[in-house]
Parts: structure tokens; sequence; C-alpha cells
DNA sequence: TAGATTATTTAACAGTGTTAAGCAAATGTA
DNA sequence: TACATTTGCTTAACACTGTTAAATAATCTA
């Protein structure tokens, strides 16, 4: 009977197959060429299939937001763990962070953009763990030298950071920007700056 | 022969009407509910009629996002108009951009979110004098005492500014920020903050 | 009133997400 | 082996979407 975990291997795998075409659609074509029927062909099945793995197309965007989010988080814990310094951890991390969202512009624009259209509130539907702002707010902690994690202090700064960071990154976005190397250095000053006025 | 006037005036009245009806759909039920057929419902025509006013739904959009921006301008001008230190203008700007974000939240979305679907690009389709930028701009070119308004330095400050205030905007609208209370003073302190790093 | 224009609608096409019904192949049971 | 049952998958369909072309209704002109 061990036929089973066969099966059930293969179902993991056609899984992974719906999330991997869909993301390459996306990828390649934009959020809004994203079909049902497009992923079937992909994979090459029918769309009703889909429905076996995923409760209906919003479900697949969740699960590459979550995606999304799980792989930014272990962006930024190797990019902390490569410094012992709580300061050069916020640098790097907020470079960090910078990159990902143009490495993976498709996935940023769910993670953080505000959508117009479709998956609105996306991100309330996503389970804690993988959010990425336990993996900072403890560098802002050390920083700081807070000791409650739950302080509202450190909850603000983490927006004050995530405020100019995002800012930056929709200016690009939205191509009204300056160049790739200009932006990296106000990216580069604007966290240093913060970094600087929050070090007691 | 003045009945040309009549119905080129009845004609004007329904574009307007579509607009309205358009943004109002989009106000209560959000920018996925909005169809050309419930616009035509609103109306009481049929939907093809639309296309003698519109060349098509994306054009319907992107005349919304452009009354956005007058909308913002012109309150950006008031606000300007109600001091002479370019300090305070500055400052109430912002609050005044602050304000018309959640005032608005529909219209910012089109008008700088970072659109998943639809809409892409469409704030480069428009006119640059609806552009809240030269209202801005003016002031910190004031403030910094530069004459040349096409200067590098203005054009990097206003980002300096337009990322944190859209930043702190996008957190809310994602609902993971503090309260309005709260992220009003955030928004004030990192406004003056700036104001005052840039003040010769 | 007859003819030409204009205004508006109906019908249709290709596409969307989604569900229900049907079929075919694999499996379990006797 | 023969039958019954479950499973995997597809076809067909529904109610939508944006958009276009054809048909009709209303208006204006002569």
């Amino acid at each position: 009977m061990g036929s089973k975990d066969r099966i059930a291997r293969l179902k993991e795998e056609t899984r992974i197959n719906i999330l991997k075409a869909a993301l390459e659609i996306v990828q390649t074509e934009g959020w809004q060429a994203l079909s049902m029927r497009k992923i079937a062909d992909a994979i090459e099945y029918t769309a009703p299939i889909i429905y076996e793995y995923f409760a209906n197309k919003e479900a697949i965007i969740l699960e590459l937001t979550r995606q999304g989010y799980l792989k930014l988080s272990k962006q930024l814990t190797e990019a902390k763990a490569q410094h012992t310094s709580p300061a050069k951890q916020l640098e790097d991390m907020w470079l960090t962070y910078w990159s990902f969202a143009f490495a993976n512009k498709e996935l940023y624009q769910i993670m953080f953009g505000i959508n117009a259209n479709c998956s609105c509130e996306m991100v309330n539907k996503l389970p804690e763990a993988d959010c990425p702002w336990d993996i900072i707010a403890d560098s802002i902690g050390k920083l700081m030298k807070i000791e409650d994690m739950e302080s509202e202090v450190i909850c603000t700064k983490y927006y004050t950071f995530w405020s100019v960071v995002h800012g930056l990154v929709s200016i690009n976005f939205l191509d009204r920007g300056n160049s790739d190397e200009v932006n990296r250095q106000v990216l580069r000053d604007a966290v240093t700056g913060i970094i600087r006025s929050i070090t007691p």
C-alpha cells in the first residue's frame, strides 16, 4: 500500500507545478495575464483540475505571496548573519530588501503594493511567521538596547525604515526616479541616517 | 441651429455622468467591481454607448486618474497659499497630501499605487501639467534658495519627502500601522525633520 | 411626408473564474 | 477473472467580463 505515498508525491508535484507555472506567467506577461486556463495549458491539464489543488485563483495568488514573504525572510536572515553589529545588520538587510524588490518585482507588487484590482487584503490572511518584521525588529531592538520586543518604539522605528525604503521602491516602480546607482546611494544615505538617529 | 450647442452640452453631461458613475462604483465596491455594464446601468444606458465617449475602459480609468491629480494639485495650491514661509508651506502641503490619500483612497490607488493588475503605466500617459510636482518643488527651491528649478537637488529632495509620506500612506493602506493619531504625528515629525535637514 | 442622420439597443465574439456532469482508466473486492 | 467502486480528468455549461458589428428606433432635414 506504499503507492499511496507515490501518488501523494505526484500530487504535491503538480501542486508545485501549478505555482511555478503561475509565477512564470506573471513574470513574463504580468498579473493581468494570469488565468486559470493559461496555467492549465502550461501544466498540460485542463482548468478544472486546478481546483483540486487550490480553492480558487485567489488562493494561488495568496500562496505565491506567502512564498514571496518566505523568500524575502530567508534573504534577510542570510544578510543578517553576515554581521554582528546591529547597525551593519540593518544596513545590509534593507539593501537586501531593496534588491529583492527589483529582482522579484511581481512578487513585491502583491506583497507590498497597493493593489487597485484583485487581491486586496492578501497580506492580512498570511501567517505572522512568514513576516520579515521579526527579523528586522530584532536588530532594531538590539541597536536601541530595548529588551521588550513588543515595544511601541521598535514598531515605530521599523515603520520609519520601511516607509522610506518602500517609498523609494515605489518611485522606481512608477519609473519616475533617478538612475539605479543614484537611488541606491539615496537609499544607503537614508538608511544610515535613520540608523544614526536611533543609535543611543 | 443652436440645437448643436444643446446636444453638445448633453453629450458633455453624459460624459461627466459616466465618470461620476464609475467613481461612485469604485468608491463603494472597489476597483475589481468596476465594469462597463455596471456603469451603463448607473447612467441608464446600455454598455456600447460608453464607447462613444471613451475609447475603452482604460481610458475611463485614465481620466479618473487625471482628475485625481487635478484635485490633489488644487488642494496643494490652496494649502500653499495659506502661508508665506516655504517651510510652513511644505509642512501644510504634505499634510494635505496625507489627508487626500485617505479621503480619496481609491483615486490614490491608481495615482500612486503599484498596480498588480490592470492599468499599469497610467501615470506616464498623463500631461505633466496636472502633476503636483511643480507646486511642491517650488517651495523646496525657495526653502533651499536654489534658483534653477531643474536642479537635481530639488528633484532628490522631492523624492525624499515623497518616499517618506507615500511609504507611511502605504503602511496604513495595508492596515499594518498604528492609530490615525500616532501616524499623523509620525508624519509630522518626519516632514519637519526633512525640512530642518534641508534648510540652509 | 420622405429621406438621411443620429442615437441607442440587441446580438455576438472571445475571453474570464468556476461548477456540475460525464467518461475512462485504475483500483478494490468476490 | 468478473464486477463494483473509486479516482483522474475532460467536456459542457453558467454567469460574468470588454468590445465590436449589425439592426433598430428616434430625430432632423428637405
